[in-house]
Order: structure tokens, then sequence, then C-alpha cells
DNA sequence: TCCATATAGTTGGATAATACAAATATTGCA
DNA sequence: TGCAATATTTGTATTATCCAACTATATGGA
């Protein structure tokens, strides 16, 4: 690839960044969650039931990071601790009836929000952002999951 | 567009903030800067010379948080204040030559790691994937710019 | 000229998100 | 039984961020 290319990409990159660090936050967050809790919260709702560890693998972060994230969230009446039936290590994380109706109501929002943004672009190219989008996502998690030493060890 | 269709993005898009938010911080940061420092680097060095104030526009981020981030830069060498020639308020940001090395350096990896990333991709594809990617993030930054009044009024 | 207002930047104070390390509780195997 | 592994929580520290208040300077009338 030319450099030229991989630098406007890796300029899109950076906005992207920017867009869904700053900008973004205070539009998924309408419900009133953070941007963190609204992670978790999808989260929960699309495996309906999971255990801490498997949550923190799931979003890549430290398992102390999300104690209190989903500390936060059982305050707020948003998520549900449960003993693990065999394991009384461990406890399963689900929505409560709120956090149930939290999230549908971050779907709709969201949902709408980003059809709009596709509707901007033209639709005969549309299928072909969502497919170029989803490539990249996994081109970049099998690289990075090739581990940092890419990166650390200079090659 | 489906909604499945929506979905599945959207579960693109969050697996994307996810790999930018955490994973990148490591090898894009190679070079000890951090994630957001390597933002001001980046940013000041396709501009050659800016104001805070202008830094904090292009970054979308508050003049205060700018001011901060950018006193590390200078405390560590790499980047310089100098006096507006005409406005005393104002101070010009650029990079020290250890700043500039800096930036290199962070290019030459960052170029690196993303030529990586795309030689994953099918070469047939790999131009669709870019400007894709480069579709999309103007659709959101123009969506976004509308204002989440989008969001927050619920149509 | 002099004041009112606007602009550039810094500082104070607060919070969220995060990591790593150490502590606690429990399991499961030898 | 006892020791190593695992699940979670707590302690501690750091970074990134915002908003509001402050200081210094600029600018456009009266």
């Amino acid at each position: 690839m030319k450099r030229s290319e991989i630098r406007k990409f890796r300029q899109d990159l950076r906005r992207f960044e920017r867009l869904v660090a700053s900008q973004l936050k205070g539009s998924s967050c309408c419900s009133g969650v953070t941007l963190a809790q609204c992670h978790v919260l999808l989260e929960i709702e699309a495996r309906a039931s999971l255990s801490l560890s498997e949550l923190a693998q799931a979003l890549s972060l430290d398992k102390s990071t999300l104690s209190r994230t989903v500390d936060g969230m059982v305050n707020i009446g948003l998520v549900e601790r449960s003993p693990h039936p065999k394991d009384r290590r461990s406890t399963q994380l689900s929505l409560t009836s709120q956090g149930q109706s939290t999230s549908i109501r971050i779907n709709a929002d969201n949902d709408r929000l980003f059809n709009k943004v596709l509707e901007r672009i033209e639709s005969d190219g549309r299928q072909a952002v969502l497919e170029g989008l989803h490539e990249l996502v996994g081109a970049m998690e099998a690289e990075i999951a090739g581990g940092c030493a890419t990166c650390a060890t200079a090659e």
C-alpha cells in the first residue's frame, strides 16, 4: 500500500476515534447512562447472563474496572448480581427489568441515530460501507490479537 | 435499512470502538506518549503551528483539557509555546525537535501496524474498505454536527 | 481616552474510567 | 488435608475530561 493511503486511512481512524470518544458520548448516552455503562448494558443484554470475568473478557477491560462499573449499575438499579448455582465464587450478572427497558431505549435511540447516519450515504454504496467496516474490524482484531509485540519489538 | 442490518452495524461499531479505545492504546503509544498526547502531537504536526483554541476546536475538546495536556508535553520537551506576534493573549504551539522525532517514530510505527492490518484484507477489497470508512466517518460527523438534538428530543 | 465586552489561556475542583497489585473467598486436585 | 488456581473486590494511582472562575489582553464605541 502506498504510504499516502495509509496516512489518509489513519487520519480517518483518528477522526473516528474522536467521534466515538467525545461526541457520541452525548448521543449514545441518552437514557442517562455513561458510555462505559452502555457497553456493559448491551453486552449483558446480548448474553442474557454472564460472569464478571466473561464480561471483562468480552469488553477487554480489567476485571477490577468492570467490578466497579457493575457496582454503579447495581446501585442505580440496572443490573442484578445473583449467585452462580455451582460456584460460589462467581456471580451471574443480568439486567433488572429497569435495565431491560433502558437497553430497549438505548437500542431504539441508536438504531434511529445510525439509520440516519447511513441514510447520508448513497444507497448504492451503503452495503459496501457496512461490509468494509466489518472486514476492517475483523482485520484489526486479528492483527492486534497477534500481540502488541508487533509494536513493542519493533519487528 | 433493515433493523437487523443496523444492529449488525452497531455491533461492529462497538467492536471497533473498543479496539480503538483500549487496545490501540498499547500500540499507538509506543514512544512513551499517551493517546491524548499522541493526538495533540499529530495535530500540531499536521498544522505546523497553531493556538490552543484552534487545537481545542480541531480535537473537539475543552480548552482547559488541552491546556493541561499541552503543559505535560511542554514539560517533557515535546512541545513549545511561543508568543503570538500580534496578540499577546495567545500562544503558538509547535513541536520541538524532540517532538518532531517522536512524531516521526509514531508515524512509522503506526504506518507499519496499519499496513499489516490492511494486508489482512484481500487486495481487491482494500480500496473499498478505505473509502467506506471515509464515507462513514464523514456521515457520522455530519449527523452529529446536526446536534444531539436528534437524540435528546426523541424526534 | 476610557470603559464594556469579548477572547485566549490557566487554574480550581470534581468525576469517570482505567490499570495493577493485594486481599478474600472458594474450588478442585493430589 | 493442604496447596495452587480462579472469581471477585478493594486499595491506590493515573489520565482524561468538564465546567466555572480567574487573569491578561484586545477592541469597539461614547
